[in-house]
DNA sequence: CTTTACTGTAATATTTATTATTACAGATGA
DNA sequence: TCATCTGTAATAATAAATATTACAGTAAAG
């Protein structure tokens, strides 16, 4: 697993505390303590998914592509996910063997049960709830 | 995230099919397709668990350490587990920063809570469950 | 008691994934 | 037309995961 996760979770929490005021990729990547296109990267994903608001040029930056009331977790995970959660083996199991044949069927299918759950809980939880934690 | 909780699975899947029977790390590696050091370093790691007993020598092999019943998923997860599910950066967040400050604890306390979450879904299926699925 | 077939484990190489860096085009306001 | 931003790609550096090789130790079987 990468870090896109709470990196993610950092930039939405600060254009929740910022409000309406624009906020620079410099600024954020410096909150973050991450390299500035790294975090440019990440931002532009998230506004390709409504997430973030973005203007351009001379006193360009960004807001929150929704309130923070609107955004949950969950859409968070979904925004940065690449993998399963309990990771993925490279490997082809052996179609010949009873439990080889069929084992990574069943894991898809327990995989999908699990996001579910994980969806669930993380849904129930908004980018303003977990910025009003802090100070 | 690494590939290690689906062969955890698929060595234990095994093991519960077989019973009695000694299995050997090549015909789990065989079954898995990966290489058998690599096989008899993820069963050493859940002997020391108590998920798996071994004997030695010719005709060795391996077995369930507990029942079927008595393993979970949680049990496996927590076997194989280096790092929170939704991952970590790997930057020291600013600490002049508000939120740079405070979000490590933030995020800490969020994968407790997620961590009992997937713990609470993990533990109610166990590898007698899962193995039962296959024909 | 020696061969054979296993486990147990370490050391190392290879491959893959992640993160950092550099660079620059395009937009906008002053 | 300059300064300050976003947007994005290409590439380099670092770290993590996996594969491979090797061999000591143990127990059964002849």
């Amino acid at each position: 697993m990468n870090g896109r996760f709470p990196i993610a979770l950092h930039i939405l929490t600060l254009l929740s505390k910022s409000g309406e005021e624009l906020t620079s990729s410099d600024y954020i990547a410096g909150s973050i303590n991450i390299n500035p296109a790294l975090a440019r990267k990440e931002i532009s994903n998230l506004r390709n998914l409504g997430l973030i608001s973005s203007k351009e040029g001379k006193s360009g930056g960004y807001t929150l592509g929704k309130s923070a009331k609107q955004i949950t977790l969950a859409d968070v995970y979904q925004a940065v996910k690449n993998q399963p959660v309990l990771g993925v083996a490279k490997n082809t199991p052996n179609p010949d063997c009873p439990v080889g044949k069929q084992i990574n069927k069943k894991i898809d299918e327990l995989y999908i049960d699990l996001d579910k759950t994980l969806l669930k809980k993380l849904g129930s939880i908004s980018i303003e709830d977990f910025a009003n934690q802090f100070d």
